[in-house]
DNA sequence: CAGTAG
DNA sequence: GGGCCTTACTG
DNA sequence: GCCC
């Protein structure tokens, strides 16, 4: 058994041959002087199957209770080694009890030791392991649970619709914070296993919930009238939607939109004439967004996409043909149409150094791609158009092949459901062009939802809005 | 640096 | 009262 | 906004 942060965890997990649990486990457990809920953190299966098998809500999953001890050598807050705590609990068994367990505690976490707890703990009779003795126990846990989808809680649904308009409104006027604290309280209400129907169905959740008061009275609001009179009043607010509007055009976000709204301009025809006036009104990007403006507001047909891959395969492939393309994003998820096309382009990161502006170059001068829009080391972002077709977005990235599946999850979406802390947090750490220690391996993306002990979502069910 | 997007 | 915060590009 |  053992317990790590973060940073612990991306650094050794890939060692570890023992469940992890994560660090806020310990923290409210400690701090609340008793064992917290094992649903509530995700405790490791004890194998692999069991974890790719399990469905998340209706595995009524049996663990295994022992008594253990545990001595906390360090301020779990400021993890300065101070201050000594030694608190017994009852454990979930896998593998906890090992010898094994304990030399790897020593080696790798010596801030934790964990002992046999006095004999006058009466050890409740471990029953029998859920999994076969043969099974190697799984790496680490996360606090994450899997995404119900909206249809499955219409009134969480509702909630996190509410709640949105209002957090789009906080992100419009810049204040971050606010927007992000609605955020947090949005995916929790989004992950929840249950539906919200009484207000008690969030205040009896435990721990940090990231719903305080304010948005707990917003939240019965919503369950008492089905209506949130704040979202109300930023739906009806003209200069509001002048903002969202002028914000569909690419390049152009919430300051630009309202210096523009404060000149008087609300639409894009507004728009246009303002620029014919006035050149300079615009940056680069910002006119490239408006001169396609209405192409880009069409959905790319999926075999319009398939073209593209076609074509843009064949390029890397005479550029350098160690290298392949995957395209992510909601081609992936199998989606009829998609908004823009976000293409990998893996390989060894030193060929693509060398093949991935070539690549672009030889797009350019085919004239598939006809604008820039983001030109970097790593990535690029522009438009593209096939002869008698719509312009499109195109976004290509140069992935090295170890980071492949943490950029694989990335970019296959969706957004909502990425937004998960665990996914995020793994896919951050392990895929990023300036990352220096080498990324936890990782075949597949299958092994990753292993890594997060989260049962595997296969693309076309991540399309969650 | 601010602003923007994925 | 103060911290919370993805990263990398453009202008 | 939430949390400490």
């Amino acid at each position: 058994m053992v317990v790590a942060d973060t940073a612990m965890l991306s650094k050794y997990a890939h060692l570890c041959e023992v469940p992890v649990r994560p660090a806020r486990w310990l923290t409210e457990s400690v701090r609340d002087h008793r064992l917290k809920s094992p649903d509530l953190y995700r405790f490791c299966t004890p194998s692999a199957e069991t974890c790719l098998r399990a469905p998340p809500s209706s595995s009524k999953r049996r663990y295994n209770y022992s008594e253990f001890r545990v001595e906390v050598n360090y301020d779990l807050k400021s993890q300065s080694a101070k201050r000594r705590k030694v608190v017994d609990y009852s454990l979930s068994s896998g593998s906890t009890a090992s010898d094994q367990s304990d030399s790897i505690v020593k080696n790798l976490f010596p801030v934790l030791k964990i002992s046999r707890p006095p004999s006058t703990v009466r050890h409740s009779e471990a029953v029998e392991t859920v999994s076969s003795p043969s099974a190697r126990p799984r790496r680490w846990a996360c606090e994450i649970r899997p995404t119900m989808s909206d249809t499955d809680f219409p009134m969480n649904a509702k909630i996190c619709e509410l709640l949105g308009v209002v957090q789009e409104a906080y992100a419009l006027k810049k204040d971050h914070f606010r927007t992000l604290g609605y955020q947090r309280a949005i995916a929790k209400i989004r992950s929840l296993p249950h539906e919200v129907l009484t207000i008690d169905d969030v205040r009896s959740l435990g721990g940090e919930t990231s719903i305080g008061s304010r948005i707990e009275r917003k939240i019965t609001e919503i369950i008492t009238t089905g209506r949130l009179l704040q979202a109300e009043t930023v739906l009806n607010n003209s200069e509001n939607v002048a903002v969202k509007t002028l914000c569909d055009v690419w390049g152009i976000g919430p300051v630009k939109a309202m210096g523009l709204v404060a000149e008087g301009i609300t639409s894009i025809e507004q728009l246009r004439a303002a620029v014919r006036k006035n050149d300079s009104l615009l940056d680069l990007n910002q006119k490239i967004g408006l001169k396609h403006y209405e192409d880009l507001l069409h959905r790319i047909p999926r075999e319009q996409v398939a073209e593209l891959e076609y074509y843009v395969r064949r390029i890397v492939k005479r550029v350098d043909s160690s290298i392949d393309i995957k395209v992510a994003g909601s081609y992936l998820r199998g989606k009829k149409s998609c908004g823009d096309v976000d293409i990998l382009v893996y390989g060894s990161s030193q060929k693509l150094k060398k093949a991935f502006p070539e690549i672009t170059k030889r797009m350019k001068k085919d004239g598939v791609l006809t604008d820039d829009l983001v030109h970097g080391a790593g990535k690029y972002f522009g438009i593209f158009k096939f002869p008698g077709r719509r312009h499109g977005r195109i976004d290509l990235f140069a992935v090295p092949h170890e980071q492949y599946p943490y950029a694989l999850l990335t970019y296959t979406g969706s957004a909502v459901f990425n937004s998960h802390q665990g996914l995020q947090k793994v896919c951050r750490t392990n895929y990023s062009r300036t990352r220096v220690e080498p990324p936890i391996r990782v075949r597949d993306e299958k092994e990753i939802f292993l890594l997060l002990d989260i049962p595997y979502v296969p693309p076309s069910a991540r399309s969650i809005s």
